[in-house]
DNA sequence: TATTGATCGGACAATAAGGTCTGATTATCT
DNA sequence: AGATAATCAGACCTTATTGTCCGATCAATA
């Protein structure tokens, strides 16, 4: 269905946005990120336990456990998430699948998609999750479930 | 694997520039055309039927059968092709898969991936396969199997 | 008209992605 | 110490994509 990212992505990008966004970045329950986030919470679970494998988020075991961002985490990047959970080489290759396409030979629509991937890449690469955790907090109202609550008011 | 389009559509995008390219839009066999491209035959021959079902391309079947490119048809683009094979709605939807993304309330990463999104759009609405016949013939020459033809010959 | 060799069509298998379930482990609180 | 409630870990199921196989059908040719 030429779906770009994977869901599996997807949702490690989406949890780490929302747990960038709490404020002091205090501790959250899984279940609380996927009811806001709509996210099947068994599958949440496990996209959550390797980004603490890779050491980009912290989880606290029992009774008052939740996953939490680490703080001293630099430049986030959905590049490095993208890269985690799907591994590397995702826009790797020719748009249309020929394997002998390159810059040396390339196919019909080479050159207009190294454009666009250009564009894609910078998304992946350049932008920082870190960077706007106050303009976070309120986008992420709209992302969230909490938009259905403001739509119930009404 | 973020993979953006399907093998199915990039099939079939890679079989209709072959038989653009092919000189006179000659019928060509399915066992040429899979041969050339290096896709497994039998899976070819399924996305031909849907092309030929949408008049795409035509079949003739029999001893001397083949596949040809209908020359009457306009503007061959990707986008119609890729909406034949993976159907509608393909670059629809966030790029992180939020599901209340919008224009009215973006995501933090919306108005970059807009932008991504009309690059890609225009490669897929606005190229024409049709127009450039004979710089695809040589073009595809490096795309097809020729090219390991021509290594071995050196 | 029989043979040949092509497409056509549908069933089927293999693989990967997406999603679910259950029990184990762990830390907090009473 | 026991009850509670959270993450952790892995097995398992479902679905879609990708790929294979085989018989039916069709048209050209000898």
């Amino acid at each position: 269905m030429t779906h770009f990212l994977t869901k599996s992505s997807q949702y490690a990008i989406q949890a780490v946005m929302f747990l960038v966004a709490q404020p002091r970045h205090q501790p959250v329950f899984q279940r609380e990120i996927s009811q806001s986030l709509d996210i099947p919470i068994h599958f949440l679970g496990k996209v959550l336990q390797i980004l603490v494998k890779h050491d980009l988020i912290i989880s606290h075991k029992g009774i008052n456990g939740g996953f939490e961002i680490i703080d001293e985490t630099g430049k986030i990047t959905l590049d490095v998430i993208v890269r985690i959970i799907d591994g590397d080489g995702y826009l790797n290759g020719c748009m249309v699948g020929f394997p002998h396409c390159s810059d040396e030979h390339p196919c019909p629509v080479h050159d207009e998609w190294v454009v666009a991937r250009t564009d894609i890449m910078k998304i992946l690469e350049e932008i920082d999750i870190n960077q706007f955790s106050e303009e976070l907090q309120s986008k992420l109202d709209f992302m969230t479930e909490k938009s259905k609550q403001k739509e119930n008011e009404v």
